[in-house]
DNA sequence: CTAAATATAGACAGACCGGTCTTTTTCTAT
DNA sequence: ATAGAAAAAGACCGGTCTGTCTATATTTAG
């Protein structure tokens, strides 16, 4: 295995059986197996466990918001891009590796200690606050902060109920009503074209 | 120990171990010390940390819509019913003991077995999708099939979000944010008073 | 009173956990 | 070519897990 690839290869595999089997249910034993790696080299790599668990919602918050982000910018501008996120979320409900939030999969596990992990997860869920921000702000016309904030954070609760949900029931009506109500949030409002 | 009170002694330290520190790090050992009973008694009652896991859920989710019935009806008929369960959230949110939704949290827990609880879970969220259902009919006038679903699944939707995100930003703007959206849902009905 | 059901205490099994360590082999860079 | 870093293989540690079992004690009901 050439070397410079290995931390890569450590992460995509512990990507996998995470998002699929959960953390909890996730050994270390099994990892390493189906890496084809010895776990003195999982060890070089990685810390602990808990510092393998960061990295796999760090590559994961990147691709997402690097995948989000071209998706967004391929929309036309105005209510097309406003609603996007719920339309690239129907294509990753769509794929056959669909597990739902992976962010919201590993808090549920976490106890009361697991501190940086959850730190991890709140800040990666204020990056996407953010990114909805920008979105609000590129697409609506004088809009104030408080204003963007209503429909920003609108369009975040829209979005997290609707992958959390399509997942539990094993149906996308939750990402099509969401869908549907999305745009009363910016009903009152001018929006940018 | 009185006999008749076991089992559900049992159920309730579950309940509060399982809701606080999560199911798979809730030992079955941990469960027995902190009720004060054998191990052997444990499993006379329950066949497996499975079935046991249920038992926790079904007296979650009954205690759950049971305050909440009672909570609704105290509420004058109109936008207050209809709304009540985000005050209701709120209410649950302020305890000291708020941990986000039982159910969300153990389903991140499981892997692609555990079907039964997985089935009890849903079950549980189609049951609450069914009585906002009933909300809606009992506060919106001349309302259609078609009309209630959406309501309701809004409501839904949002009450769904509000509790996931308010346990994860440790903040309770969710549940206002979720509150400020609700009306527009049915802005377009008539209600009934 | 007596017999059956229920509870207690805790040893035990068998598996798995995360993590450390040693030894040998392979790769890489100067 | 050689020195040092990285990887492999897997034994090993202490601990935890669910679940079973035996043996004894207590409660309940007829």
């Amino acid at each position: 295995m050439p070397k410079s690839n290995i931390k890569d290869h450590i992460i995509e595999v512990a990507n996998n059986l995470f998002y699929s089997n959960g953390y909890n249910a996730t050994g270390i034993n099994e990892i390493i197996a189906k890496a084809n790696i010895a776990k003195a080299t999982l060890y070089h790599h990685f810390s602990s466990k808990e510092a393998l668990c960061i990295a796999y919602l760090e590559i994961r918050h990147r691709n997402f918001m690097e995948a989000l982000r071209k998706f967004v910018a391929s929309k036309p501008i105005g209510e097309k891009q406003l609603v996007a996120i719920l339309d690239f979320l129907r294509d990753m409900y769509r794929a056959d590796d669909f597990h739902g939030c992976w962010a919201q999969k590993t808090l549920g596990e976490l106890g009361p200690k697991d501190k940086r992990i959850r730190q991890t997860i709140q800040k990666h869920k204020k990056d996407l606050l953010l990114y909805l921000g920008d979105i609000v702000g590129d697409n609506i016309a004088n809009v104030s902060k408080a204003e963007t904030e209503k429909i920003s954070g609108g369009l975040y609760l829209l979005y997290e109920s609707a992958i959390t949900e399509s997942h539990l029931h094993q149906n996308d009506w939750p990402i099509y009503l969401a869908k549907g109500i999305a745009p009363s949030l910016f009903s009152q409002t001018k929006l940018k074209q």
